[in-house]
DNA sequence: TGAAATACCTATTAGTTCGAGGTATTCTCG
DNA sequence: CGAGAATACCTCGAACTAATAGGTATTTCA
């Protein structure tokens, strides 16, 4: 057999807040006007979504954070790992694989 | 507001199924074969996914069923309705908007 | 003062996908 | 003929994602 599937449409969310943290550490609130804004207004991430992807890939390693004070706002900033960058790397390969997939599927005999 | 998300990653399995049907019937043992080779081996759908799919397609109206024997097998085979082709088109926007914006994330700023 | 923005968080729900199983028939090859 | 592979359908349960809708508290600014 080839190779197994990874859960599909899985891991936008994980890999843009990946991608923003590889370049620099940021904060809940700001990653979720920064999505917006990297990719065009394309996608937008709620809270609700943001926080506990936040929170579940600081359980397993990927993330490290740190309180900070910052004008009597209290912000929790985050920033990659080790794990953190292979995670990155490893949702990006399946992403381009998939992509690539489906690109392909549609591609093949040109359509509407 | 702009507009809202469509659920993220949800639908690669419905829109290669859709996508597919959409050039002509097809049965499910069939489909499975045939999104691996138009995908060239980067998807694969297990049974498990496939047929489900497939049902609640059928079950809301974007799929119609016929069964065929054919050389002693019985197929159940899967055609797209109207509602099937918006629904197609549908997906389509939306996994090409998504698809948009996070290659303009990862595009931005050339990174590996 | 009061509303909007900042900043964090969780719980519930709904939906997807996966793997593993199950049945039955037909085909192929020794 | 017999065995196993391939065809062809199906469902269940577990695991995980993501969306909405809430909740708190502070600060800024009109």
């Amino acid at each position: 057999m080839a190779q197994s599937n990874p859960p599909f449409m899985s891991g936008v969310p994980e890999l843009l807040l990946l991608r923003l943290l590889n370049e620099q550490e940021m904060y809940g609130y700001e990653l979720g006007r920064s999505i917006k804004k990297v990719t065009e207004d394309a996608i937008s991430l709620g809270e609700g979504v943001i926080y506990p992807v936040l929170h579940s890939l600081e359980r397993n390693g990927s993330l490290k954070s740190k309180r900070k004070a910052v004008g009597g706002r209290n912000r929790v900033y985050y920033s990659l790992t080790k794990k953190g960058r292979d995670r990155l790397e490893k949702l990006h390969g399946d992403w381009r694989r998939i992509q690539g997939g489906v690109a392909t599927a549609f591609g093949g005999t040109a359509n509407a």
